[in-house]
DNA sequence: GTGGTCTAGACCACA
DNA sequence: GTGGTCTAGACCACA
């Protein structure tokens, strides 16, 4: 479990744990049946304050991601991947469909949209390979 | 000028604004020496705070959008085109590098990722025949 | 709005707050665009920290019954009463639900559960008159 | 003696066993006389902490429910029987009370909740015939 | 004025 | 040990 919090900028902490949860859940690295770290073993792993951490499980609980064991901690949902998988989809198209939006209404042309998508989905991907350790050594220069 | 604002939502009022003010200009339907309604104008017209409005003016001063005209109000900049076209480039391409970010981490493909992509352009390009009065009265049966 | 908090008790306050205000836009007392009393009002007429009051209202907008109006406070969404009745809805039947369950787990037949279940019926019915000032006067003994 | 019992929901452990004992004596399932499984033996068979076991268990030689044997575990007591069903009674009735209570707050008419309470009954009694083993190959198709 | 976030710290029930 | 709730109080952006 690797979680990178921004302490500032404008996305709240809790809010960045949950989407990282559903994230992790969506991409398979997260699974149903595994355990969270406990509220205070995030907190002090994150240097936050553990109702900042209590506050982000209580939402995935309400989103139906995580379920309580009682007394042992939290754990991902057997059904919680469906879920994440949706809620990905919709977090994503939203992004799209907002950056469309103001494309659009600034005069960007299709294509010059299309070109820009593309640029950044080769700079990520790139970046992706270095960050995942599956293919280390195989990226071009940077 | 028409401005669509949500009260509700997460976006600040002042920021919707200028979004709008910035992407007008970019696209041409708000060309330099154009004047903009007052800031009691536009605060009648939009039903919102006047101080909402002068903070907007304000931000788009700043980034030097408009140019205040000496106690009759406030005009594009001649100059203001390719600072526009500047902004709504870095912002589109802001939206999407999120958004990718997101999808990447939550285990998308790169091929969904373009599928999604070009469903949200033809779907908003539609859109934009019926809403635009560019081409009213040429949009196929919806 | 009255609000009927009990501090001991097992049921959270920010909980009793959120199932208040749901039961009463079910019921019509609160409608669509309608103001709730802003946080600090409801935690100084509460006595309750305002901290509690926020996370209800926090709840409450994420299960889309409260909408924020930017600065101005809380506003009962116009979409709330549909989402409010089938909320009250599933939230009795799972109540009666659990209540049969046991019951029937208990040996209780089902006539003496009908037979219960009326004169609970009639018991609230009776003090609801009571509280209710619609028909005050009309009541019989206590 | 079986036990059903979530690990996640909101009722604690102990409590549903203390629950589900009593109605099983109500039920006439348990009668008096019989013994318990051991603590260790129930937390094994339930995979349950035996702390929690033992509460349960403490809780109902509280409520006069078992007795303790002398050093061979627990038994349920000759006079539980009458104590069992006043419980599962005033369960019953909370439980029917409380969802009346909200019923009624949030609107519903007395002809809906009876409505809504029948529905409740012929699925929980269908659900029944097929649970029990009472009367299997008894049920029609479902 | 409005709501939202975060912290520090107390206290609780539960396993 | 686990999570959940609540308080007091600070600080913030926004209208």
């Amino acid at each position: 479990m690797f979680f990178s919090i921004e302490t500032s900028g404008d996305i709240p902490i809790y809010e960045q744990i949950v989407r990282q949860v559903k994230l992790a859940v969506a991409d398979g690295v997260l699974s149903g049946g595994q355990m969270l770290p406990s509220v205070r073993q995030m907190a002090a792993d994150l240097a936050i304050n553990s109702n900042t951490i209590a506050r982000a499980y209580q939402e995935l609980q309400n989103d139906r991601v995580l379920e309580p064991l009682r007394g042992r901690g939290m754990v991902v949902r057997r059904d919680a991947l469906a879920r994440c998988t949706k809620a990905r989809n919709t977090l994503v198209a939203d992004g799209v469909r907002r950056a469309l939006a103001d494309a659009i209404a600034g005069g960007m042309t299709a294509d010059e949209l299309r070109e820009l998508f593309e640029a950044e989905l080769v700079k990520q991907a790139k970046q992706e390979k270095v960050t995942s350790p599956l293919r280390a050594g195989d990226e071009s220069c940077d």
